[in-house]
DNA sequence: CCACGCAGATATAGCGCTAAACCGACTCTG
DNA sequence: CAGAGTCGGTTTAGCGCTATATCTGCGTGG
């Protein structure tokens, strides 16, 4: 019924082993007609290996597996950027002959049986929390190369890549500023004293420290980052924030959610409100007003990930610092000079 | 190093294959007393079952394939629906305890491999041309149960699912009749006698017959389903056909950019030009003017090809007509009377 | 009191593949 | 011309798991 080696080998009148070199080209130890001979069988019987019984003799999978961090809820679970990612991350392994395994990850205790039940070659985790990048341990990894992208853990078992968040916020609010705005509201979700969010906030205060503004206040909003969170800051936004004259957010789908939301209160904007986002996700340059915003060079993150995971896996020693890519300040219609109109 | 059944039973004082059955739950021959004691020295050890072994002994690998059709380029290999789909499908398959194995597929030859490789408990295949299933016969296919999702094949071992895309097609081109638009442009990716653009151009032309304008022309405009597409069509759009009044597209995000270009050239929307989409992916609501669009019940789409496949997975008959989903028109701002300021 | 069934296990035999050791026949080479 | 390679393979020994016998007491009915 299925094909396997050893059919070959018989069909082919040679011993299993010499199959399974030349399908593995090492041809080092078998000659050209051999090769030539076995090929053929090979392409008539339409011989396929079996990906799992070479896993488990091999110790080694071709599988690296992409962890991303789910909701239980109904909301859709792969945010934008990450979805972005996703597509790059793909073409990038297959690629280097790897196969991708996705697998929202709802809850903490589950990334360590993603990373530990299906031998993979490796393992990149997508946007999730320090804290839970920091629990992953020698004991949780094994010898499992795993890295994580958009994290700002210290772990050194997952040391990866991310952007450059605090220029990126630091850009944004500088842009603000410059344009003439200074009562600026911070909207992201909540955030502790390390993170990308963190990094970002203080990116936003750098910005005000280099004009010697330190002082000024910043309202900072806590909300989550989608469309319909944007949309419900946009109704509580002129009586929480009266005197705003901008709002920097630190998502792309924030911001366009936000926009709307204004926009159907009659907020004008920019002429009223300012907004920057964060990411530049495609969807920024299709809605009006286009989108301000920060963009975060998404397919090269993917591939340095994509490299320095690959590197990792072929045993190369990785380097202990993570990659930082370069942001941009992308900019468009949704932000000018307050009451400049 | 790695903990294998071997430990535990050595642990355990039993032996391996009670320790097998402990695991998986068939405890009817195993006494309560044992089955508590594996539990805990399993807890104790961190046991995880080695999923390639157990894939190769069982035959079984808990594991469903995601194919999508992807670009060799560089662009955005997965479509904005299917990037939807993604999402629905994968935590679908996680509620029942499946993985998820995305592979985007440039070519023809590589769903085959795809399919056999990585013995799939199952596949299913996005959005395929129907050529492409149709040659999915059981040679290429072998055992493994594969579903199509929009796909017109009557390959009936891939009897899958879909939208109603001609009563979708025919209540957009209803929409924009009633409307009191006559010269409409249809938009779409070359199609042949068969397939999903095919059934969408048969409901647009249903609709004129409906009507009892069976005689009027219908200039189809051939272009491919990304921004940028819409975005060139609008570019020669107005010297091809001057006196078209709307469009149909067959996708919203070929929409979205047709839009962004007509508004460039200063052509309005809809004042101007109307303009149809198909499928309501999320972007559609957030641009200006919002899209009106067929909805697809994507998360619908999603839950019937995952309970479908896993149905024949687990060996149930499965039907052999396909699931069609109902679609319903979405009317939002970019459709209105012609000359109708 | 003896086959007989049955709960509670265990032993055996692979699944399809690969790594590593081994082997015979040649070819060098000093 | 003996010892050391090289070529072109083959053999052996699993990888970690599961399916399928098989075994061992022990209570039972006839």
């Amino acid at each position: 019924m299925r094909v396997t080696l050893k059919d070959i080998a018989e069909a082919a009148g040679v011993s299993i082993m010499t199959v399974s070199n030349v399908i593995n080209g090492k041809r080092a130890r078998v000659s050209a007609e051999t090769v030539d001979r076995v090929r053929r069988i090979v392409a008539e019987l339409g011989y396929v290996p079996n990906a799992p019984a070479r896993s488990l003799a091999a110790r080694s999978s071709l599988m690296i597996g992409l962890l991303v961090p789910a909701a239980t809820e109904d909301s859709l679970a792969i945010s934008p950027h990450n979805t972005a990612m996703l597509g790059h991350i793909e073409r990038g392994l297959r690629r280097h002959g790897y196969h991708l395994l996705l697998r929202g990850v709802a809850e903490r205790a589950e990334i360590a049986e993603a990373l530990r039940s299906w031998s993979l070659d490796g393992a990149l985790l997508l946007g999730f929390l320090d804290e839970e990048i920091d629990g992953l341990d020698k004991a949780v990894i094994g010898t499992t190369p795993v890295l994580a992208v958009d994290s700002y853990s210290t772990n050194p078992l997952t040391t990866g890549v991310r952007s450059d968040d605090f220029t990126g916020a630091r850009l944004a609010a500088a842009h603000l500023l410059d344009l003439g705005h200074r009562d600026i509201v911070f909207a992201g979700p909540a955030f502790t004293d390390v993170g990308v969010v963190h990094e970002r906030f203080l990116g936003f205060r750098a910005a005000f420290d280099d004009r010697g503004l330190s002082e000024m206040d910043c309202p900072i909003e806590i909300v989550n980052t989608t469309y319909d969170d944007g949309v419900g800051l946009a109704r509580r936004l002129r009586s929480s924030h009266p005197g705003a004259t901008a709002v920097f957010t630190t998502a792309d789908i924030l911001a366009i959610g936000l926009i709307d939301g204004l926009k159907d209160a009659g907020t004008a904007v920019p002429e009223d409100i300012s907004v920057v986002g964060f990411d530049n996700i495609d969807v920024s340059a299709y809605i009006t007003p286009k989108l301000t915003t920060i963009a975060q060079d998404i397919g090269g993150k993917a591939a340095v990930a994509v490299d320095r995971l690959l590197a990792k896996v072929t045993g190369q020693p990785s380097p202990d610092t993570p990659h930082v890519l370069p942001v941009q300040l992308v900019e468009r219609a949704s932000t000018t000079g307050p009451r400049d109109r």
